[in-house]
DNA sequence: GTCCGCATGTAAGTAGTTACATGATTCA
DNA sequence: TGAATCATGTAACTACTTACATGCGGAC
């Protein structure tokens, strides 16, 4: 999602200053699906500013750059409406880096392909935990279910990555060229 | 992945065309992690080349533009291998429209819900259908065993979609707002 | 005493998308 | 007759990333 959106997808929970719409991207519930940093969330909230969709406060601090605390307006809560009813594009064709390197698996070091699995498994049980202990009773709401589905996907991939860790292991080891076996 | 590297990973297949690369983006075995239209396949060929990485012969043709039919060298395979060891990313971060859209699901109409998890739905099922019939012999090999992936994964996303689609209506008809239930 | 968290922002650069430009052939 | 496939490419634009600029307070 672009990043305009993604902020006043934020703000839309509650208010928050730009730092803080970072930290969410980074461990919210939207970090599955928001990114960006500061260098594009700044400019993002004057643009919105500027387009009437978000308003701020300034709270001062001392010793700290004052804080400015962004709200989204009733525009705003409609253009984020609009937005989200465009039609969605064909977004979630599964692109991976992961999965285009481990095409290749038959001519990459073996070490290499090893590491990369292996981080990428504790990467996905982090997720998971983290999913799992901070998640909602399962209540039914959205946020709750948006949370099972990335259960749902991360542990298919989990699962899929410790069955054939050895596989493409293996794969490095012997040197097949992903060629022959190509579409 | 990057422009470049996608196309030096299917001319590591085999030598094509540019029009040719940007099929094996839309229905080759690529179509799952690449992606890029003309406007970006077309100078990131011409880079490639300025830079020893491709070489091309031209085809001439009647009636149409000459086809170069572009190979790729030694210095494109070791470029490949090179920037694949490189560390991946958190790539797999998994950003998802649709999901940010669902999060939301309280404040959108029902009708928008119901029309985009359908379409989604029957996007899956036409995905692993596809990866289910061009697939390999179960060969173990690299290729084939990322087109098992993709079909872990689109099952896993698909099976989710039928169960909750009932919920996410509901909950569009119900109108409940995503903040009450938000971290 | 050095790194991390808090807090904002700008400037330059990269990479990719979209629209344009051209044009024959084949299929419905 | 209209759309899709084949075939290449450029120009303008958009959007985001990375690096820079500043600086206190607290933890290790």
């Amino acid at each position: 999602m672009d990043i305009k959106t993604s902020c006043l997808g934020v703000l839309a929970l509650r208010p928050a200053s730009g730092y803080e719409i970072r930290k969410s991207f980074e461990e919210g519930p939207f970090s599955h699906f928001a990114e960006g940093g500061f260098g594009s969330i700044y400019p993002a909230l004057g643009k919105l500013t500027a387009e009437g969709l978000v308003t701020f406060e300034v709270e001062a601090q001392e010793k700290r750059p004052d804080k400015k605390i962004y709200q989204i307006t009733e525009a705003g809560r409609r253009a984020l409406v609009e937005k989200l009813c465009e039609k969605a594009p064909d977004d979630d064709k599964y692109k991976s880096d992961l999965l285009f390197m481990l095409f290749f698996a038959g001519q990459l070091p073996a070490d290499h392909i090893r590491t990369v699995i292996d981080e990428r498994i504790e990467f996905y049980q982090a997720k998971l935990a983290h999913l799992t202990e901070c998640g909602g009773a399962g209540d039914g709401s959205a946020p709750d279910l948006v949370r099972e589905f990335g259960v749902t996907v991360y542990s298919a991939m989990l699962t899929y990555l410790q069955d054939h860790r050895q596989d493409f292991i293996k794969l490095a080891e012997r040197g097949t060229p992903a060629a022959d076996a190509a579409e």
